[in-house]
DNA sequence: TTGAAAGCGCTAACAC
DNA sequence: GTGTTAGCGCTTTCAA
């Protein structure tokens, strides 16, 4: 900056107010000085400035997730983007994998680099420890679950109603031996989805067969082994729902290996890139990241802007996509 | 920090030493004064440190891809990350969305915030700009695509010779009539595998008919518009190589639709998610987006621990997965 | 309309 | 071992 404005023949303060297009400076000394910052390609230096600056914002926010490389949390990420780049933020993006460690670790590295927000995917079972962040006054928006231990904005799918729908489906084909195969426990989510299976279940007067609900899976491996066994028990399911993309692909893989595909009904919970190619195509509850990334991102500068009533929160519901396998009838289930 | 000094009953310079696991501090006083920071919840401000301190690194680093939702980005993403988290490193992404005015914007604003090292997807066609960043000292690196205009360290899948594979593939399976499927011109990796397409055609002696050989795709519903409109041409083709995820998606919507997906061979470049459970399962030339991002991310780093030797460009190849839709025999190319 | 001086939170250099 | 002083690149305050 010196250097500009030596080479502009100003004082520095005349340099720093074109820079931040402050009034006050005649058009030919603003002319001179961007001609100058031009020549020896400055770029100022956004945290030098911030040490100093009223607002003291650093134009950066940090979004924590389960993998950058997770396509819906890839999607949360790009949604979130955007609407940061249109107030001239960049974001932070930090991969957990679900370590309740690397949770604590990343919130530190991006207060040490003072993003303005944050956007975190809670991982551990206590999320006490923000508070600090938020009465500094660093907004915290909670995507995909809610947090415990402390009261903020988040932005979530309506996991339960959404099960509700996919049991709720199978069951209007026929369906009564629905089998549910989730994620681990710990992980909210597939908590939620395993509630919202067992309400629809109650709901529609079925009684929930302990054998036919297996929890604990967490990659398509596991999914697939695990429909297997239940698809050559004595008394099989009819029809399955599966929590989760991965767990999705692994049952797909299974009903293909034992031939059943177009016998047992299958919906997913979530949506599978190429869903529509597959025989039968895969019925899905899918959810909606891109409006999740924008209304977390929204509520982040909302709060950066001002707001300070109580946290929303704000549900996105999942919307079910007939595509054939979840329409395939149970046995026997034919008009009657 | 001047609060964790007071707190501590020491020197601000203390503070700073006990922070930076400086040495010459007594265990007793290192301990008290943690005790405070721990207390005051205090995390130290970097960049404030960054602008005094000898090396000056802010420990960010600046990505720039597609978009960070296009999954292979997001996997080039995740790689960098894991590499950079290892270094203390933070990652800004950037999806700039093939928008040659967002490459610039997004460099200024990286630039801004003084990022260590640059991992640049270029869309521009004259990256020339770029050499004041690398000349103040901030690397770069160049991923998917080479750069112009400017030397620099880049990783790059092996384009030609995977396509040229898949070309092989295909002839080895007695197919003459080969289409190709590509992704617009002025993309650097779908020029270059034409090219390979054009190659491998010429070495094995076949000559090229400009009707099979369709440019300008860029999505999956352009690219089944063509593809059925290749399939139905009087002299139809009796192989497809399509050279990008979503157009293989899309040529694979026009075979079912046509019911050819069992008669018309088809390799893709770059892997789809569920290949494998596809009917017939999708043969592929599979990219390494994990060792494209670890490569470049190492070049950085090796770039920021001193190494001053001459750009390097590491070419990460591209892997033939065998999975069915590549091995239907041309017509009447049985054994003879 | 412009610039000089002070200070943001921290580290470097040099005392003590 | 520890503290003091100066200064990083910028914005603020205030005087000209």
């Amino acid at each position: 900056m010196r250097d500009v404005a030596l080479l502009a023949g100003v004082g520095i303060k005349t340099v720093s107010r074109v820079i931040n297009g402050e009034a006050n400076v005649s058009p030919s000394t603003a002319e001179r000085v961007r001609r100058a910052a031009a020549e020896l390609a400055y770029e100022p230096d956004l945290h030098a400035g911030n040490l100093r600056r009223a607002d003291g914002r650093s134009r950066t926010l940090g979004l924590l997730v389960s993998s950058v490389a997770n396509p819906f949390a890839a999607q949360v990420h790009r949604a979130i983007e955007r609407v940061a780049t249109e107030h001239g933020y960049a974001v932070f993006a930090t991969s957990l994998e679900d370590d309740p460690d690397a949770e604590l670790r990343a919130v530190a590295a991006l207060a040490r680099r003072r993003v303005d927000g944050f956007v975190v995917t809670p991982v551990r079972d206590d999320q006490t420890y923000l508070r600090v962040h938020v009465d500094r006054g660093t907004p915290l928006v909670c995507v995909d679950r809610e947090p415990h231990g402390i009261e903020t904005d988040s932005v979530v799918t309506s996991n339960v109603a959404g099960a509700r729908d996919a049991v709720r489906h199978l069951v209007s084909h026929g369906h009564r031996r629905i089998a549910f195969l989730g994620d681990l426990e710990r992980i909210q989510t597939a908590a939620l989805r395993q509630q919202g299976y067992l309400d629809e279940l109650a709901a529609a007067g079925l009684a929930a067969d302990p054998a036919l609900v297996v929890l604990g899976l967490h990659d398509d491996a596991s999914a697939t082994a695990v429909a297997r066994r239940l698809l050559t028990l004595p008394d099989p399911p009819t029809a399955i729902f599966s929590s989760q993309n991965l767990i999705t692909i692994g049952t797909i893989r299974a009903l293909q290996q034992l031939g059943l595909e177009h016998q047992v009904a299958l919906v997913g919970f979530d949506d599978v890139e190429t869903s529509d190619l597959l025989k039968p195509s895969v019925t899905t509850v899918a959810q909606d990241p891109d409006r999740i990334g924008r209304l977390a991102a929204e509520r982040v500068f909302a709060r950066l802007d001002g707001d300070t009533g109580p946290p929303r929160h704000l549900v996105v519901p999942a919307r079910l996509v007939v595509r054939g396998s979840g329409e395939i009838p149970a046995p026997g289930a034919g008009r009657r």
